[in-house]
DNA sequence: TTGGATAGTCAACAAGACTGACTTAAAAAG
DNA sequence: CTTTTTAAGTCAGTCTTGTTGACTATCCAA
């Protein structure tokens, strides 16, 4: 009885008695609204023989545009190899344009084409569509909790470079 | 300006106000918490030479014990084919029991071999105490605000299978 | 008891990640 | 002006995890 009080949590102070089934609950939820989160685009992608990994590169580019390869690598956190295949495609394919560095000739910047932002704006469509619902459903608050407990989960080395970071802080 | 504001959103009512860039910011935010939130449990699995598809089998099999595959099937959406790899090594060592059905004889119903549990509690660890720990840091109002979110965010034909929905409405 | 549907298994193959070794070009250090 | 380091890209090989197709065993209904 105590205890299913404590495992709905409705927005008391009983959240320290944290038991493991409420977090394995809580991992649980993980797993669901990420792959929620992620079917629609995967959907998408399969129409163009892209991959997760694609919407990846055109999303970071989209929002850091003149991003170097390294910095993205260092984002995505996989390695070189596996990062230069899908840049290539993209870059043959005309969604990403690789510019020289201007200050380091070693670098290369990277950009969306026209039909880069493009199909980074009809994949993030439908993600936006399915958080815009979830933000309305749940209301201000919940977004707020969302966000603060999202950002705690983030790798501490990691979150620098999370952009919606800055200034979110409410302290 | 405005705009500033309503990208901080602290918990008023100006969450309406949805821009392309703050679901965007949302978005990443899911992305590097789902990165950060399976990054312990990975490191383990390297040892035992498993990968993220065994600790899913474990994890489902450990909250409903006796599942069926198919039922295992249905929760997972992968093919029934590319689960069975990963459920035959289980079972093969030994920590997966998989049981004739007692009603239907073509079902096998699994459960969690001591060591099976044992493996599961070690890699359910570490993503618990990350959970306890952003839990602890954002306090209850934005626990709730999380699960609420991330529920809006799961497929809404997938949410009757999600355990610790059970109950855990507010309305 | 025959035939179809369902539960699970086996085999072969493809995508996408990884590691390791290497090249090329440019920058930085000596 | 050489040498070393760094940024980017490439080639080859492996591993995990997904796929499709063909198969066995069991249940159930005609």
């Amino acid at each position: 009885m105590s205890r299913r009080f404590a495992a709905t949590a409705p927005r008391g102070e009983q959240l320290l008695f944290l038991t493991d089934d409420q977090l394995r609950n809580g991992i649980e939820l993980m797993f669901f609204a990420y792959r929620g989160f992620t079917a629609d685009p995967d959907l998408l992608l399969e129409d163009y023989g892209y991959g997760r990994a694609h919407h990846r590169a055109l999303h970071f580019v989209n929002r850091r545009p003149g991003l170097t390869v390294n910095a993205l690598l260092d984002i995505l956190g996989v390695t070189k190899q596996s990062l230069n295949r899908v840049l290539r495609q993209l870059v043959e394919d005309g969604l990403i344009d690789s510019r020289v560095g201007e200050t380091d000739r070693r670098q290369r910047n990277l950009f969306l084409t026209e039909s880069g932002k493009a199909l980074e704006r009809s994949l993030s469509e439908s993600q936006r569509t399915r958080m815009r619902k979830a933000y309305m459903e749940a209301g201000p608050e919940a977004v707020h909790g969302f966000r603060t407990v999202l950002e705690q989960m983030i790798d501490p080395d990691m979150r620098p470079r999370v952009l919606g970071l800055v200034g979110d802080g409410d302290d």
